[in-house]
DNA sequence: TTGAAAGCGTTACCAG
DNA sequence: CTGGTAACGCTTTCAA
C-alpha cells in the first residue's frame, strides 16, 4: 500500500546515481552522459515510471492546464472550438479544463482567480463580458476566442461577423431580393451587433431602405426566430428574404413559414449564420455564413500557448475567413407565385 | 515579483501563530479556538489569500479533478451528459478535466494512466471499450455512462436502449405500420446491438416476420441513413416505417425519402433514438427516444463522487428512464395514396 | 557530467 | 487546542 508507483527515488537507488541526474534524464535536457541516460530510461520504463505532475507542477509553479470558459457547454456552438483547441492543447501537453459559467459573474470570477491562483496556466474565453475585479485583469494570459471584449486587452481570435454578414445578403440581393429582413440576436452582444451592422451595411449600399418592421430583435433561440418571423409575417409589405443572425432562430423562421402555408425557398428565401451541426441535413439545407470553428479553437489555443511561453502575440487581432454555404433554402426572388420552386 | 500570493506562511507570521494553525482554520477542521479562528478568517480575507491547489494535491495526494473521457467531444450527443456531470462535479468541489479519444487506444490508455497516477480522482468513461492493459483497471475509481463495457466491473448508469427501441417499434405497430424496416447503429457496437435487439423484439412479439433487407448495417452517420433508406426504397415490398437508430440517421433517412418525392410522414413514417439538439426544429419534427442526458451526466457524476469517497456504489447498475417524443414524423399507415397526410 | 541539498506550499503527525 | 517538524515528489541551483 505504501510504495506503489515508483518515484525517481527508486530509479536512482536501483542504478546507484543520484534522483538529481535521473530528473534531468527525464526531462530531456541534454545533460546527462550516454550510459547512464538508456539505463536510466531503461529503468523507468522497466519500472513503468510515471512522473507525478503535482510535485511537478508545485516545483515549477505551472499547471500544465488551460482553461476553457464558456458560457454555456449545453450549446453544440462551442463543440467544435473545444475539439481544435484541446487537440491543440494535447499536442502541446497541456490538459484542458472546461468551465462552465451559465453567464454567472461570480463563475466567472472564479475562473479568473483559477489563473491567478496557478490552477491553471492560461484561458479561452469564450463569453461575452469582464466580471469586474480589484485587479489588474489585463496582464493575465488569455485569449477570447469567437467573441469580442470591448476594451480589454488580450488577444482575439474571431471572424469578421459584419463582413460575413454583409456577403450573406449580398447574396440575397444577387438572387433578386429587395424586401430583406433581419431577425438579430440579443441586443447589446457585440457579436449580434456586428451581424445586425453588415446587414445594414449591406443594404445601404445597394441603396435599399430597410422598411419599417424590417428588424426584428431575437434572441438566438429557436422560439425567437419563430416570434421574429411571425411579426415580419404580419406586415402589409412583407420581405421576400430573412437573414437571421443564427441557425437556431432560421430554423425557427423556416418553422414559422411553414406553418403559415409558406413554402421556403419558394415564396421566401431564408439565410442563417454558423452553420452548425446539421444545418445541412434540415429541410430545406440551410444556406449559412461557416465558420472555421475547429481552426478558431485551434488558433485561440495556440495563441494561448505562445503568450503562455513569453512571447508576444504577433497580432493581437486573429480574423479568420468564413465561407457561406449556399444550400436550398435560398433562391431567386419571384413576384408572382411560380408553378414549381426550384428544388432538386 | 518575488513574494506576490500570499501563503499560509505570511498568515502565520502576520498574527503570530503557526503555519499548522493557519491550515487548520482555514480547512475548516474544528480544531481551532474561538479567538484565533476568526482572526485567521479575517486575515486571509483580508490578503485575499488562496491556497495553492499543487501542494496541496501533492500533500493530499489527490487532485480534486475528474475526467470525462469520450470518443469524439465534436458529437453533440455528449453536451448535456457534460453539463450535468459539470455541474454535479463542480458543486462538490471538483474539476473537470475534458478527455477526447477519437476512438484511439493509446489516448484511452493515456486517460487511465492520468487516474493511476493521480492526476486525477476518477473519470466517467463514455467510450464503448477498455483499452487492453497490463494492469487490473478495475479497482480505478470509474463509471461508465451511456454507454456499456462488457465484463467490466465497473458501475454503468445509462438506459436500457433495448426496451427503448422496443416502445419506439410499439409506437409504429399501434398506428399500424406493419413493414417497419431498422437502420442499426455500427455492428458490433453493443448501444447499437440492443436497440436492434429492441427492435427485432417487439417485431417478434407482435408476430411479424421481419422481411429480407429490412435491417440496415448504418454506422450513425448521416450518410448511413442515407444509404440504408436508398437500400430500403429499392426492395419490391418496401417499408411503410423505419425505425433508425439514432436521429442523425433518422435525418439522412428523411432527406433520401423526400428526394425520392415520398412524404414524410404521409409515406413514410420515420423514428430517431436520442432526441438530439434541434430534433424538434427538423421537418417534419422528430418522433424519437429521449433520454435524461443531463441527468445521467449528473448521477454519474454522483456514484464517482460516492466511490471517490470510499463508498461502495449502490447500484452497479443504474438505468435512467426514457421517454417516447411523439412529434410529426409518424403517422397510421396508409396503404392506400390519401389526398393528404395529416400535417397539422 | 554528476551529486548534494534546498526548497515549492501544504498538511499531518506528535508533543506539549 | 496549538506549535514544531517532517514529509509529499520533483527540480534546480551550486559545487565538485
Amino acid at each position: 500500500m505504501n510504495s506503489r508507483q515508483p518515484k525517481m527515488k527508486d530509479i536512482a537507488q536501483r542504478l546507484g546515481v543520484s534522483p538529481a541526474t535521473v530528473s534531468r534524464a527525464l526531462s530531456g535536457t541534454g545533460l546527462v552522459a550516454e550510459p547512464t541516460l538508456s539505463r536510466i530510461l531503461e529503468a523507468a520504463d522497466a519500472l513503468d515510471y510515471r512522473p507525478n505532475v503535482s510535485a511537478r507542477n508545485l516545483r515549477r509553479q505551472c499547471s500544465m492546464t488551460v482553461l476553457m470558459v464558456v458560457r454555456d457547454i449545453g450549446n453544440p456552438f462551442y463543440l467544435e472550438v473545444l475539439k481544435g483547441a484541446e487537440a491543440a492543447a494535447r499536442e502541446a501537453g497541456y490538459s484542458v479544463l472546461m468551465g462552465n459559467t451559465e453567464n454567472d459573474p461570480e463563475r466567472e470570477a472564479d475562473y479568473f482567480n483559477m489563473l491567478r491562483d496557478g490552477n491553471a496556466d492560461g484561458m479561452v474565453l469564450m463569453t461575452g463580458k469582464l466580471p469586474s475585479s480589484r485587479f489588474k485583469l489585463d496582464k493575465l494570459p488569455v485569449v477570447v476566442a469567437l467573441e469580442r471584449i470591448e476594451g480589454s486587452a488580450f488577444p482575439h481570435v474571431e471572424i469578421d461577423n459584419a463582413a460575413a454578414a454583409s456577403e450573406a445578403v449580398h447574396h440575397l440581393l444577387s438572387l433578386g431580393h429587395r424586401r430583406i429582413a433581419h431577425i438579430a440576436g440579443p441586443r447589446g452582444e457585440p457579436m449580434a451587433e456586428a451581424r445586425h451592422k453588415g446587414y445594414e451595411q449591406a443594404m445601404r449600399k445597394a441603396g435599399l431602405e430597410i422598411p419599417p418592421g424590417y428588424e426584428q430583435q431575437g434572441d438566438y433561440l429557436l422560439q425567437g426566430g419563430r416570434d421574429g418571423c411571425r411579426a415580419l409575417l404580419s406586415l402589409v409589405d412583407r420581405p421576400s428574404a430573412i437573414f437571421c443572425a443564427n441557425d437556431e432562430m432560421a430554423f425557427g423562421a423556416i418553422h414559422e413559414l411553414r406553418r403559415s402555408g409558406l413554402d421556403v425557398p419558394r415564396d421566401v428565401s431564408v439565410v442563417g449564420f454558423d452553420d452548425i451541426y446539421l444545418s445541412q441535413a434540415m429541410f430545406p439545407p440551410l444556406t449559412t455564413v461557416s465558420q472555421p470553428r475547429a481552426d478558431i479553437g485551434r488558433k485561440a489555443m495556440t495563441v494561448l500557448l505562445d503568450i503562455i511561453a513569453g512571447g508576444k502575440p504577433a497580432d493581437m487581432r486573429v480574423m479568420m475567413p468564413t465561407t457561406l454555404m449556399l444550400r436550398e433554402s435560398t433562391a431567386p426572388q419571384q413576384e408572382i407565385e411560380t408553378p414549381r420552386g426550384n428544388e432538386i
